[in-house]
DNA sequence: CTTCATCCCATTGACGCCCATATGGTCCCA
DNA sequence: TGGGACCATATGGGCGTCAATGGGATGAAG
């Protein structure tokens, strides 16, 4: 398996760290990344985490944009303004930052959620809210169509 | 025979694991999948199982659309972030994850229900339920067409 | 000196791997 | 045709390993 898959909700100990799902982590060492990407999601109240290559896409993406346009702009903001680089620890695990509390509204436990490039940090309750909303509206959509 | 046929209901042992029926292994095994991919179905409170294509078919479905929008976001959160894989052990069980029980109501047993190209686990007692509201309402539309 | 992050080690509970047993069905032979 | 050997499947459980978690000790920074 050589993607971000699944979900699994982890508890933050007293030092505020949480521990990466081994299933994750075997991704990590497969790409050969040890430096995270981080940054907050453009759509989902959630921190996105990557590699290089993540931060590398978005990147060219401007590149292709006239790089001077509003939306370039706007994008580097996010991108560049708006993004971390983290490191696991020995055991495997992160440390939860005021960066990722005030965005996620993660306290207690976070959500690992995989995004086959890239996976991603929710507040647990939220990540319910929005896939299941994701699901409803699938559901609409794919009775419209029949 | 190739495809997911018929259904069955077995046990969930006291350490969490349930026997996916002969049928359907051979049908694995003829098939030579040995990773399943499941993932939470977008209408029915069932798990939806199959192979390797199943999750490749959606991830074109995305490709196919601008990868940035949010309907591929959208989708993305429900087939990364609501997928998992899953192996069988060797007497050809799987475990029976919170990730199963808590989307199905599953708890005491499993009915697996095979839909041509991939099969589903359903609580018996939803399915049950569901087959007999299916087969009412085709009855109703059959009258009609009459 | 105090606070916080990093390194290291301990615990425990879950899961994977293995082998054992039961149950029901099929086939063969008397 | 009935009985019994045989076999495959479903099920039960022991045990070792590893992941998730907790917490002490050390070091850096304010």
């Amino acid at each position: 398996m050589n993607r971000f898959l699944s979900n699994a909700t982890n508890r933050i100990d007293s030092k505020g760290r949480v521990s990466v799902p081994a299933a994750f982590r075997s991704v990590l060492a497969e790409r050969n990344i040890q430096e995270l990407y981080c940054f907050q999601d453009f759509v989902f109240p959630a921190i996105s985490v990557g590699g290089f290559d993540l931060l590398d896409r978005f990147e060219r993406q401007i590149a292709a944009d006239d790089p001077f346009s509003p939306a370039a702009n706007q994008m580097s903001l996010l991108i560049h303004g708006g993004g971390v680089f983290m490191k696991l620890d020995a055991e495997g695990r992160l440390m939860v930052t005021d960066f990722i509390r005030d965005f996620t509204g993660i306290a207690g436990e976070v959500t690992f959620v995989g995004r086959a490039d890239h996976f991603q940090l929710w507040r647990p309750e939220a990540f319910l809210a929005l896939q299941a909303q994701a699901r409803e509206e699938r559901r609409l959509a794919g009775r419209r169509s029949e």
